[in-house]
RNA sequence: GACCCCGUAGCUCAGCCGGAUAGAGCACUCGCCUUCUAAGCGAGUGGUCGCAGGUUCGAAUCCUGCCGGGGUCGCCA
């Protein structure tokens, strides 16, 4: 694997000043041995202060016996007069400043925002891209929607957090791997299965009434049985369930899971591998998982005590095959069996997740809705019990999403036939913007979808706001290739482009925001969280259009000069330099960038 | 009753592996807008970061306890 080092202002930073207190250790000035961990290296928030800032003086100041502020001299004295040795900034240089309680401030020569400029251009859109990971594999489960019926818009997000949070940990380094759990083998799955018998009926002719209490209703079921019928004629027919259930049950699932792949599909959403429940149960997975964790004497058959709050009617006392979930920091025990012998869900998504650890997957992300979050605590007990420890499972509750039509709730009722699939939803705005809207909020946040704020045109539209960003860097490129026809404006031929001349403070911060992305990957990435992706490009966006429309009041500060060839060259860098950090991010989103709007 | 999530500006939310006067959008107020790079621009008002303790040089952020909202709670998946 090449190993590329990438661009990271605070990064390489961190790697002067940390050289830096090494070699006052070695001199004698501070002790050696120092816990250099929590040392930090960040933007101020107030740009005032400088570009970068840290608290190592703060943070060694109980160590080395200290006041941190008399620290902080230090090691700025020590700073003084270095420069960047490593990455893209090489030679330049930068000054350093201690401040109130002992951080010091540090302030990068323009020469250093140029190099990064140069760099972003170098990279394109991979800029960015970090080696976080590695190259350490990584497992996330998404969406595992029950092959029963189309996905609605609460499978949507799921669908678009796993995507883009996998799309995030590839970015930083990860070997990443979608997958998707095939739920097959439950009651849910018969049910179908009859439900779809129903309508095989009605396709050969049978006049089937109202659909019956406890079978799905739907209307797509109708195709099914026609399909059905088509495949198989009247073969089924006056026979006894035991004779048709597997198999009625086999091609509705089937069915079901091409319906869930083209509705994904239209999400631009693609998983590698697809595990089916059922075969995994039919291969003994699950019966020898159970046969490990009672080799540990894990397992053990018990009486639960009632739940508190409301029993459930028919709640009675019965000894139950258990797992010892308390051992490993779950409330109770957890049942492995049902009454009628079959094993739970529990314990065949154990052995699935056993099954993810034997394929490599030491790192796992599972992405589930809100009512599943009490079943969380569980599962990480059982995977520590398989693993003692070596494998990790994270996972991610997305809550809620509630449609409204401008601002008025949209009621959905199965029965009244009102109920909004996401493949409505994604064909009515499009998939770029659903995927967008699901990711402008944190993923365990409920999230209001209205349909007509999601597609309005305009600054309170955050994916509009976003994409005009780079239609307009786009729109500055064309008129540029027209007033400069002769001129290479390619991202290669930027490089070499004056950027000195990019002087103005707004350029300057726009560039430093820039600088921030990888940045950002990489703290997202760590902590699994890819909405901030959405506030970052945001916040570009922001600057962005600051700085376009600064350009209206001064026109010395277009991005276009036709009086000024060189420093038209080097705006444009910077124009290409915003479209690129955008670009960027919305791949990681799986969003196209727009041309024009 | 237990567990999980949430509680930050009037509203919708960022920020949360501790860091320097707490941010954005909307709304509101006040300017600007014959015009070019359409889908406005700029500025301003607005906060006991649910409450109370604790840890720390330093807490919206970590810990504990309360209060309020949501979710879940044996043989559904």
């Amino acid at each position: 694997m090449i190993c590329r080092m990438m661009t990271n202002v605070f990064a390489d930073f961190q790697r002067v000043l940390l050289r830096t207190i090494e070699d006052l250790s070695a001199n004698g000035e501070l002790p050696s041995g120092l816990d250099l961990h929590r040392i930090a290296v960040e933007p101020p928030r107030d740009p005032s202060h400088g570009d970068l800032a840290t608290n190592a003086a703060m943070v060694l100041a109980g160590a080395v016996r200290q006041n941190p502020m008399a620290l902080a001299e230090r090691i700025a004295a020590a700073l003084a007069g270095r420069e960047f040795a490593s990455g893209d900034y090489r030679g330049t240089g930068f000054t350093v400043a201690p401040a109130k309680p002992g951080f010091i401030n540090v302030t990068l020569a323009p020469e250093a925002w140029h190099a990064q400029l140069r760099a972003i251009l170098r990279a394109g859109t991979a800029f960015g891209d970090s080696s976080l990971g590695g190259g350490e594999r990584v497992n996330v489960e998404f969406v595992s929607a029950n092959p029963t019926g189309p996905m609605h818009v609460g499978h949507g997000r799921g669908a678009v957090v796993g995507d883009a949070l996998a799309g995030l940990l590839a970015k930083a380094g990860f070997r990443v791997e979608r997958e998707y759990y095939i739920n097959d083998a439950g009651a849910q799955v018969d049910v179908l299965a009859r439900s779809a018998y129903l309508r095989y009926r009605e396709a050969l002719g049978e006049a089937i009434g109202p659909i019956p209490e406890g079978l799905y209703p739907g209307e797509y079921l109708t195709e099914v049985g026609r399909a059905l019928a088509e495949r198989d004629g009247t073969k089924w027919l006056h026979r006894p369930e035991i004779e048709w259930l597997a198999p009625v049950r086999d091609f509705a699932v089937e069915q079901m899971l091409r319906l869930i792949r083209e509705d994904l599909s239209l999400l631009g959403v693609h998983h590698d591998l697809f595990v089916s429940e059922r075969a995994l149960s039919e291969r003994g997975a699950i019966d020898d998982c159970i046969q490990v964790l009672a080799g540990r004497g894990l397992v053990y058959t018990g009486v639960l005590d009632p739940p508190k709050g409301k029993l459930p009617d028919d709640w009675e006392p019965r000894p139950q095959t258990l797992f010892r979930a308390t051992s490993f920091g779950d409330e109770v025990d957890r049942p492995l069996e049902k009454s009628d012998g079959s094993w739970t869900y529990f314990a065949a998504d154990i052995a699935y997740h056993r099954d993810k650890v034997r394929r490599g997957f030491d790192n796992m992300i599972d992405v589930w809705g809100a009512d599943h979050g009490g079943y969380v605590k569980r599962l990480q007990a059982a995977i520590q019990a398989l693993t003692n420890g070596a494998a990790s499972l994270d996972v991610k509750i997305c809550q809620l999403v509630n449609l409204f039509d401008k601002g008025v709730p949209v009621r959905m009722s199965k029965r009244a036939g009102t109920f909004i699939t996401l493949r409505e939803v994604v064909e009515e705005v499009g998939k770029d913007v659903f995927r967008f809207i699901m990711l402008t909020r944190r993923n365990d946040q409920a999230l209001d979808f209205d349909f007509a704020k999601v597609t309005e045109q305009s600054k309170d539209n955050p994916v509009f706001y976003v994409q005009y960003a780079h239609a307009r860097a786009a729109s500055v490129m064309r008129h540029a290739a027209e007033q400069f026809p002769k001129d290479d404006l390619s991202d290669a031929g930027l490089i070499e482009a004056p950027l000195e001349r990019l002087a103005d403070p707004s350029e300057l911060a726009l560039i430093r925001q820039l600088a921030g992305w990888p940045r950002l990957v990489e703290a997202a990435a760590e902590t699994h969280e890819p909405h901030r992706i959405a506030f970052y490009l945001y916040e570009v966006a922001a600057q962005f259009h600051v700085l376009w429309n600064k350009g209206k009041d001064e026109a010395t500060l277009r991005f276009i000069l036709a009086s000024d060839a060189e420093l038209t060259r080097a705006r444009l860098a910077l124009v290409r330099g915003v479209a690129l950090v955008i670009a960027s991010g919305l791949a990681v989103f799986g969003v196209e960038p727009a041309q024009e709007m």
